[in-house]
DNA sequence: TGTACATCAGTGAACGCGCGTTCACTGATGTAC
DNA sequence: TGTACATCAGTGAACGCGCGTTCACTGATGTAC
């Protein structure tokens, strides 16, 4: 009996090599032209396949797109995950600091993918569940590094919060095992949102006329921005 | 000599009254399908014209766009003016509150139109300057909040700020008008993305799984995150 | 090891659709004398 | 107040394009005996 994780025969391997081919081509256009540019029948035609050939691999166009949201944000956690993997445990607002500016250059190397997960949502297309687990790696890091801190003890005092934000944020506290008090969670909240307000700013161009054009301004403005967030965590 | 405001004649009237019955159209498509899908052709069959005749009017489909942008920033920002305005001078915290409230509201009420401001950029779309003064609106009111607070005295020890995060700003400091301290417009850009950050996670669906879905709980949760950029800003 | 059948990848044509934009035109409105 | 000319709005046809998806088909690969 062979393991269903070993492809055996030559279709099964050709199948899997052409579709990761798709992928790759259609992250190509993706990157070129944004994800309302992209089209099977150029993806198709780049390959060398005949327009309808695409249609064994793919059952449709948004099933492509989700394959491509999938593929961002792995791209994106990856990135993430070992950048933060590189600094001493102890050191939380080095770690929290080198997630910010992880996700921040990835997001510059690859601005459609990141609009794709982050901007606006592809009109008609809604994401099926299978991008829950993906979408949750940067998160997953960013409440480690939380749950590290809050276990070492630096227990700052708890600004106390409504019981209806504490019910709204149910899900949350599941997600982070209990293990930490809605008031940090929140905090938690505001600093992942923050990250993603202040990239979205400069790659949407919102900072243009604003902060300076050079990349070591804008690099300085993030990171003076991301160490004021680090303060809200009481990570400073 | 008539004043070049007063439209004289039927044909500068009708060209006028059509011109916005064109603009109403097109901002019904957006909001129903979003901008990728807003076609000219569409709008002129909408308003019982032949598709050419929309070209009497608008000279491409970019510049449409470009009318609803401003349009959109024009209708937040009269919005958000308005609500501010009620609000006691002197009650900066309650001035900024408000003001966030406004701008979610507004969100809520018109999502396409904010995905097309806030949310990914149009690919192959260029912003033009006529953009630039509408999309001003709501910064302006934030620095006013700011401005007052200052002026009135009630001015926190500021933080110290990095020249090269001082130089980054520069643009951001003549906007302001030269009144406001480095380390206060920092934190006004804070409070600013952190304001459409947390607006746009909650629009494009990233509060999925983390934070309750009712209208109720999703208020609950902004208005609490809005009182803590507040006391970032010192407001509190 | 060889044969018969089943599975699957890729072909090529087609359906039906919508788009942006141009162009020569007709007929109504505005202007100058 | 009336006429001659200029301006402009709207028409209808056309160009050239690309898209997603379906379908009957051929021929290669895989499987069971």
């Amino acid at each position: 009996m062979p393991t269903s994780t070993a492809p055996s025969t030559a279709r099964e391997r050709a199948r899997i090599e052409i579709t990761q081919e798709i992928l790759n081509t259609a992250r190509d256009h993706l990157t070129k032209d944004g994800a309302a540019a992209l089209s099977l029948r150029a993806v198709a035609r780049d390959l060398g396949m005949v327009s309808s050939a695409i249609y064994r691999y793919v059952p449709n166009r948004d099933s492509l797109l989700t394959m491509l949201i999938i593929d961002a944000y792995d791209s994106l956690g990856a990135d993430v995950e070992k950048a933060e993997r590189t600094v001493r445990r102890e050191a939380h607002l080095e770690r929290f600091l080198t997630t910010c500016q992880a996700v921040r250059t990835w997001a510059l190397a690859h601005p459609q993918e990141y609009a794709l997960i982050y901007g606006s949502p592809v009109p008609g297309y809604a994401a099926p569940a299978d991008t829950i687990v993906p979408a949750s790696r940067v998160p997953a890091v960013l409440i480690t590094i939380l749950i590290d801190m809050h276990s070492r003890g630096r227990q700052p005092k708890p600004t106390p919060v409504e019981p209806l934000v504490s019910t709204a944020i149910a899900d949350l506290r599941m997600f982070s095992g209990g293990l930490l008090p809605d008031d940090l969670l929140l905090r938690g909240m505001a600093a992942w949102s923050s990250l993603f307000g202040a990239i979205s700013f400069e790659l949407f161009g919102h900072l243009h006329n604003v902060v300076a054009d050079g990349s070591k301004y804008r690099k300085a403005y993030f990171d003076h921005q991301m160490r004021q967030v680090a303060l809200g965590l009481r990570l400073g």
